[in-house]
DNA sequence: ATAGACCTTCCCATCATGGTAAGGTCAAGG
DNA sequence: CCTTGACCTTACCATGATGGGAAGGTCTAT
């Protein structure tokens, strides 16, 4: 099988798996006389498996412990469960960052007229209101 | 006022600051003799509008746009309205993925026993579920 | 034999930010 | 006056994950 059937198998682009191949996260694959690279099911296996991963929010980097444990016979579910909980928690976190940006824009968009009044309270609160300038201890 | 102090004043740092003079975000600011820039209260209201705006996830190019309208007295509330509008739903859309990645996480981490048994849900559910291949018209 | 689809490597771009290095400037204190 | 240290300047490189493209080799079907 060739790149280009590794990739449509697995949802990986062919440019993702050399990369991946470049960085380590995958074994270089056999090649053929002519210099192709050649996978067979279960390298297509493994493609898969870092593409749910990386569907999933999970780094290039987190993918390779997960994959790492996916291979090791003798892993402990408690460090897959770990990786995966606090990578619910980083998801979580950002959420909520999300959900406060949407809410103040909420409220400023609710708040504007959207006519031609060159007041608008979106660039008001952006121009004028940093927030709380004393609480932004950061 | 230097680009230090500036960027104490506004939140962004010098680094920063030179970034958006270099990408044109900003007006290249008056120099001293001795080539340092120099920077006034206005300066670092724009700044601090930049600050803001970064900080509420617009993207630099959507800041250029704010700024823009922001500067120009004859807008209409109304453009400015939609560029926060369509933020909201890409803030959204964001949230809706990162709530799904939770979910299937949460179910599977509630599913992992966390001892040292190596049959692990987790990686079984990365390794094993492609979702639906046939539908991948991707 | 030739066209077209595929493969190879290599380089560049993105986006926003940080780091570092090499050098110039300024203010304070000996 | 000179040194020290904090600040400034530009220029280059790096990130992370991906895409684009060029220049060239290979395979397959006509």
């Amino acid at each position: 099988m060739n790149i280009g059937q590794a990739s449509e198998k697995s949802g990986v682009s062919a440019k993702m798996i050399r990369y991946y191949e470049q960085i380590g996260l995958i074994s270089p694959p056999l090649r053929t006389d002519s210099n192709y690279r050649v996978y067979g099911p279960d390298e297509v296996h493994v493609l898969r498996f870092i593409k749910r991963a990386r569907t999933l929010g999970f780094s290039v980097e987190e993918t390779a412990a997960l994959l790492e444990l996916w291979q090791d016979r003798t892993r402990a579910s408690a460090e897959v469960r770990d990786i995966a909980s606090s990578h619910i928690v980083a998801l979580e976190t950002k959420i909520s960052e999300l959900q406060g940006m949407v809410k103040t824009l909420s409220h400023l968009v609710h708040c504007c007229a959207g006519d031609n009044r060159p007041d608008c309270p979106i660039l008001e609160d952006l121009a004028g209101t940093p927030a709380e300038p004393t609480s932004k201890g950061h």
